[in-house]
DNA sequence: GTCTATAGGCAGATAGAC
DNA sequence: GTCTATCTGCCTATAGAC
């Protein structure tokens, strides 16, 4: 190994160590101390790595974010019925969060830890906006040619997501279930979502529900928050 | 209004506040100073109100989950058919991370940041644990008498509570969605996954999914994540 | 009940030796 | 390419005045 590759793995291990700190503490409980330690260096050795911890984070952010793109949008080339593309993109969702569940968990839980207003974090959203049009586009056209009946095509689209994404929560590849059971059982759930005309059922009378008397009142516009309104 | 009333008012002003800027920026990115000026006071003022600012985070939690354990057995007490409790189960858990954005999102999201082995974490996951057993108890039932057909019990329950938990991440009360729309959709979705027999489907070549170098290996029984296995 | 002041520590980042 | 040493600043939490 000579010396370039001694850098490029350095940096590598920089990042595993990143992404598995930041997943499991999150981005702000993980001082740049932490990173070093456990790669074995002291907390100057890392900078000569990465720019800053942020710079750090927008890394992985975005090439989480350009890897599942490029790899759905390869698996979506020859597929063309609305149907065969949302289960292409139930289980290739599903699959990624079950097989990188740090990377994931970084990806779509810390963008409230780039600054506001930064190029790097607006590339992000884009990217992840470019993603999501994918759903968008399947599931319309999937209602256009008649092979879904949908009430709501935005619910639907965020029901099967936070679905999909959530599995990088509780799947663990020696657990009960297979990644083969994970997605079958996940396909079958959204097709019979896209499928289902819309049944009766009210909403819970909110006097029953519990209320926190500290949660805050709503906010428009909620400049925090870019998971809004999408 | 008296003394007593003048510091009640005072301590929910800081639940509010912390609800706020815990659920926005995360626990670690919140410095007990933010929480001061949010509510007109310097660091040493809180302190009057919150033993520690972890003792605040727990406590948010802790209340979260006990008012969503409460709400859910009061709806629950006089509704007997699985498939009416199962619907009852996912409007009620949606409309609550409809209706209490914050607090969800601090009660879903935060247990990583309660120190691991303390008293008060454990607590909040046991109650967890309780909450959830009424969604198992719910789908065995439907499946002991027949009205539920499901390959795995608990894919379809991981499913569904992603489903309605995503929720706080996206409704808006001004957005394009109603309350009512949203329940009624994500319980016509629920009551399809659980009525649906399975159908082929399957998953991705993982050759075709992204691979990224810095994701870490999978980790036997990782100790920093209280979702594992449940 | 809220303040000022401060203790004691850890943060991100840099300088310069080797 | 990694180190030691350090700068500057913010952190949680407490002491004690009013």
């Amino acid at each position: 190994m000579d010396l370039k590759d001694r850098d490029a793995d350095a940096s590598r291990r920089i990042r595993t160590a990143a992404v598995l700190l930041f997943a499991r503490r999150g981005y702000a409980a993980t001082s740049v101390r932490d990173l070093a330690r456990e790669v074995g260096m002291t907390n100057a050795g890392v900078y000569h790595h990465v720019a800053s911890k942020e710079a750090l984070l927008a890394d992985l952010m975005r090439g989480a974010q350009q890897g599942l793109i490029d790899a759905t949008e390869h698996m979506l080339r020859d597929v063309h019925a609305p149907a065969d593309r949302l289960a292409l993109l139930i289980s290739s969702l599903t699959a990624t969060h079950a097989l990188s569940p740090m990377t994931t968990r970084v990806m779509d839980g810390e963008l409230r830890s780039l600054t506001p207003g930064s190029p790097a974090r607006d590339e992000i959203i884009a990217l992840r906006d470019a993603y999501e049009e994918h759903w968008r586009r399947a599931i319309a056209d999937g209602v256009a040619d008649g092979s879904f009946r949908i009430a709501d095509q935005r619910l639907t689209r965020l029901a099967l997501m936070s679905m999909c994404t959530g599995t990088s929560e509780w799947y663990r590849p020696d657990g009960d279930s297979t990644l083969e059971q994970v997605c079958a059982e996940f396909v079958a759930i959204g097709l019979a979502a896209v499928r289902s005309s819309v049944r009766a059922a009210a909403a819970p009378d909110p006097s029953l529900l519990p209320e926190f008397p500290w949660e805050p009142p709503h906010v428009r516009n909620d400049p925090s928050s870019a998971e809004a309104g999408r």
